[in-house]
DNA sequence: GAGTAAATCGTAGTCATTCCGAATTGGAAA
DNA sequence: TTTCCAATTCGGAATGACTACGATTTACTC
């Protein structure tokens, strides 16, 4: 998803556009990796030295709710990443150093859905960590 | 893993057998699902009403350094279950009602490694999250 | 039973996240 | 263009999970 059609989201849902939020995304899209509220705030610092964090909580929480951003959990911290629609479902490979993923087309659901008749699956979660080939040749 | 088991991997280590690490141990050998550091103070809080949060938490960390226990992040906290070792490597689905799990012998990682041979692996993640059939039909 | 390092306690501190009331503002309507 | 108001933001305080730490107690060794 890139920035443009993120904005036409927010207004077809009834978000205003406001510069907050245009910094934000714009932010998300030009990084492409997962960010913590904290990364934002720090990366915008100079561009918005006033926008509190509120702000960024809220609206990181509702660009999450409303599919523009992709969240996972990880070392205790909530991190987010523009949502990438380019195929269908799948799942990532996650640098611990930079943040940048990896596209990973493996998805054993069905096997679990065979194999847990009588469940109600509601989510799931498969992420691979690691490091990736530039943060290796850097180290 | 259970109760012996485990108290002897302590003595093995060089840890000590304390009331706190037997109740917390004995614990989470009855529960035998994932329990934050949480729910361990209110379940232990007739028997041991005075131990603090801070042997709660160093006991539940240690004990899944050392793999007695296995950990992980669900809904901003950290949850702890007994280590279950009897198959060999494998993943739960996890009942959001009760923390109950179902093990899933399913794991696509061997595929993964094939599709990444440039990128380090550290770790991965499969969770599948839902209802577990005793929580459907009391719901 | 005495000595000692480990473990626990009580409490204060940290850090991510949420909450809240007051002030501001985007955008629809006049 | 100006008015208006619900949506949004701000600033700061509150929350909740987790960690740190000095003082006290305790499990094991001798
Ligand atoms: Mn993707
Ligand atoms: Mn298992
Ligand atoms: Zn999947
Ligand atoms: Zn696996």
């Amino acid at each position: 998803m890139n920035f443009d059609i993120a904005m036409e989201r927010l207004k077809s849902e009834g978000f205003k556009r406001t510069p907050s939020r245009e910094a934000i995304l714009r932010l998300l899209e030009r990084e492409d990796r997962y960010l913590s509220a904290g990364d934002v705030r720090k990366a915008l610092a100079d561009e918005h030295p006033k926008m509190s964090q509120d702000t960024v909580y809220r609206n990181l929480s509702s660009f999450s709710e409303m599919k523009i951003l992709e969240e996972t959990e990880l070392g205790g911290e909530r991190k987010f990443r523009m949502h990438c629609d380019r195929h269908g479902h799948h799942h990532h490979f996650i640098c611990m150093e930079c943040g940048r993923t990896e596209e990973l087309d493996v998805c054993p659901m069905e096997q679990v859905s065979r194999a847990l008749p009588s469940f109600v699956i509601d989510d799931h979660k498969f992420e691979v960590y690691g490091q990736c080939p530039d943060c290796r040749t850097a180290g």
